[in-house]
DNA sequence: AGCACGCCGACT
DNA sequence: GTCGGCGTGCTC
């Protein structure tokens, strides 16, 4: 019984609603829907609230982005229930970032929405009541001490505050080396912005999110900081939501999502560790926090501050063209000598047909730190006993059923691995294609780095740490306790350790392997690997012990090895900015990445090459550069197989627009397309 | 994204 | 003959 069918369709005014909302709803369809107000709900309706609305056979919340007096269509079903009644829920600067995320990264409204608030609000939760706000005189920390800043930090930390006095946009990007201070500087900002009762955010990667980091917020600033991890009770968060909201709590430290908090009168917002991946979301909405900050500090006159020892390419090509956005810290905190990076060139450590996983200096280093009570840190980007198992006969690899990626032997589980879809079964006895012969273990992850430490270390307590190792709650944490206590004299594992504190009684740090990231097709390959081993370099050098860094590699003369080796961030830049400018990569041009998914992979290609050539009608005169269709890095998982096309093109918001209505006018047929906006 | 509709295979 | 597989397409 539809109310609209007792009119005429051409009497739009005599529908039974005088009044219309604009709802956004979660799902991908651009445009948000229509829906009636009825009579009841005509003094409660207002942009920015949450509706309970019918949608096919159901109801779900959506959130009001427009009101209208006309309806486009005529089939409109009433608004069941209009939630918020304190208020509006979406602030207009939340309803401005969604919708340009909503643009920029190829989502709807509704579920850029989403994206930015905590999982109960989908659900209809009330917002709580937002009181008198207590008296925040209790909480401030009174017994601020001094805190000392070196000149180059107080310069630093001026022109910054020059621009935070004026309640304006503006973006920095804060090039410190490791052990630069970077962290005193967000401190002392965020000290004095709290004195004006203005809020920030701290961005900090997924791993470095640990007790150790939030501590010396809390320590400063007290019950003023909210920490949100995603470890973290529903109730919590909800609670953190609230106090940030009300204005009780004026700091946030959290990982991605934390750019979406409400923050009352944002001053900054920090992004620590700029060129990390973890700031870039892998699912819709595909958003970048660094990019999103940007965007909510222009909404709200506000200072993006952007810090790393290794900027991201992009980020430091940006800076260094306006005028003041670059600022830099080139001198280490209390003198502490940069360490010395030794590379070690694995080609000459052969022996006969197996190659060592420890070289002979290497070693030696390590005993003798040993000898002298000092500790050990050995990198190994890769989890593990072998990520590669293959037949002896015929050489066949073990792949997995579902994805299109080698299984991984993992020791302590006896079994193999999927690393994508975390499938796992044990080894063949005999190889599945050819029937004979026996599996051998090829390559290195880390559980085979420990066992090779323990034999050649037998009397040094050895610890490992990678997610295979640490999944279990606190482990990590706890692990990093024991290594900071000295109850461990080598600390082995992936990336993760890199992220880590500092350990002072760290005298050498090893590389077991830097040629696994460089290998990676990815024309970002060197610039992680040069990252990753800045990274690990600035663990080691501390106060009295010179630390010494020993990179293992069949590349020596690579330039992101050499350019680490000299702790030169600028070397590695000049050299890599010239291949982007040459290859048309970002930042000369920006990436769209157009991704196919289907069950059968020939159908998957031919509508990739179908898509290509409906792009190609518009290319020239867009401007535009098509690459591909390729397998995607991965081109198949959870059984689906995904091949790629990649756009190039100078202006993306333009780009969006045009692309968005071909994905519109290009059927399904079985095969699922994405759109990934500057992929990592 | 969900969810219903719809058109082909093995079951009481 | 129906129950149910998941491929297709719509939701104000």
């Amino acid at each position: 019984m539809k109310a609209t069918s007792l009119f005429p369709e051409n009497e739009m005014t005599s529908s039974p609603y005088s009044l219309f909302a604009d709802v956004a709803l979660g799902v991908p369809q651009e445009e948000p829907y229509q829906y009636g107000v009825p009579m009841e709900f005509k003094e409660q309706i207002a942009i920015g609230k949450r509706v309970r609305v019918p949608l096919r056979s159901q109801t779900r919340i959506g959130y009001v982005v427009g009101i209208s007096k006309t309806a486009s269509l005529k089939n409109i079903k009433p608004i069941a229930e209009v939630l918020d009644s304190e208020g509006p829920f979406l602030t207009e600067k939340f309803r401005k970032l969604t919708h340009w995320m909503s643009e920029y990264y190829f989502c709807s409204w509704g579920q850029a929405i989403e994206a930015v608030m905590p999982t109960p609000f989908k659900k209809g939760k009330t917002v709580m009541k937002s009181r008198s706000p207590k008296n925040t005189e209790e909480s401030l920390v009174h017994a601020t001490p001094v805190h000392s800043l070196t000149a180059q930090q107080s310069q630093v930390y001026e022109s910054i505050w020059l621009t935070l006095k004026k309640h304006q946009f503006k973006k920095f990007l804060l090039h410190g080396i490791t052990g630069s201070g970077k962290t005193e500087i967000y401190l002392c900002l965020i000290e004095k912005l709290i004195q004006e009762e203005r809020g920030s955010i701290v961005l900090v990667p997924e791993i470095s999110l640990t007790p150790q980091t939030t501590q010396r917020f809390k320590a400063r600033f007290g019950d003023l900081v909210a920490v949100v991890h995603s470890r973290i009770s529903t109730g919590k968060r909800l609670e953190e939501w609230h106090r940030l909201r009300k204005g009780e709590a004026k700091v946030v430290v959290g990982a991605r999502s934390a750019v979406f908090s409400p923050v009352k009168d944002l001053g900054i917002i920090v992004i620590d560790e700029q060129h990390d991946d973890s700031y870039k979301q892998e699912e819709t909405p595909r958003y970048e926090a660094g990019r999103v900050a940007e965007e909510r500090c222009r909404i709200e006159g506000a200072v993006l501050l952007s810090a790393s020892a290794t900027p991201s390419l992009e980020s430091y090509f940006e800076a260094k063209k306006a005028e003041g956005e670059l600022l830099t810290l080139s001198e280490r905190i209390e003198q502490r000598p940069l360490p010395q990076v030794t590379i070690l060139d694995m080609r000459n450590e052969r022996r006969g047909r197996t190659i060592r996983l420890f070289s002979i200096k290497l070693e030696d280093a390590i005993q003798k730190a040993l000898d002298k009570k000092e500790q050990v840190m050995l990198l190994m980007n890769r989890r593990g006993f072998a990520p590669f198992v293959s037949c002896m006969t015929c050489g066949t690899p073990v792949g997995c059923p579902r994805c299109r990626v080698s299984m991984v032997f993992h020791h302590d589980l006896q079994k193999l691995l999927c690393h994508t879809c975390h499938y796992m079964k044990f080894p063949p006895k005999m190889c599945p294609a050819c029937n004979k012969g026996y599996v051998r273990y090829m390559g290195i992850g880390t559980e085979k780095v420990e066992s090779e430490a323990a034999r050649l270390f037998p009397q040094a307590r050895i610890a490992r740490m990678d997610r295979d190792a640490t999944s279990r709650k606190d482990a990590h944490e706890k692990l990093l306790e024991r290594f900071r206590r000295r109850e461990v004299d080598i600390l082995l594992g992936t990336q993760m350790i890199a992220k880590g504190h500092d350990f002072p009684a760290v005298s050498v740090i090893g590389v077991i392997s830097a040629d696994t990231a460089l290998n990676l097709p990815d024309f970002r390959s060197a610039e992680r690997a040069f990252s990753l081993l800045t990274q690990v370099a600035g663990r080691a050098g501390r106060k009295d012990i010179p630390g010494r860094v020993f990179i293992q590699t069949f590349l020596p003369t690579h330039y992101a090895i050499q350019a680490a080796k000299d702790h030169d961030y600028h070397e590695f830049y000049a050299k890599e900015i010239r291949f982007r400018e040459q290859l048309k990569m970002p930042p000369y041009q920006k990436l769209i990445q157009i991704i196919l998914q289907g069950r059968v992979e020939k159908d998957v290609l031919k509508r990739a090459l179908e898509f290509r050539k409906k792009l190609e009608e518009k290319s020239k005169s867009r401007g535009l550069e098509i690459m591909g269709p390729a397998p995607c890095l991965v081109s198949k998982r959870y059984g689906q197989y995904l091949w790629n096309l990649y756009l190039k093109v100078g202006d993306l918001l333009k780009a969006n627009i045009w692309l968005k209505e071909e994905l519109q006018s290009f059927g399904r047929q079985g095969v699922k397309i994405t759109v990934d906006v500057n992929p990592r």
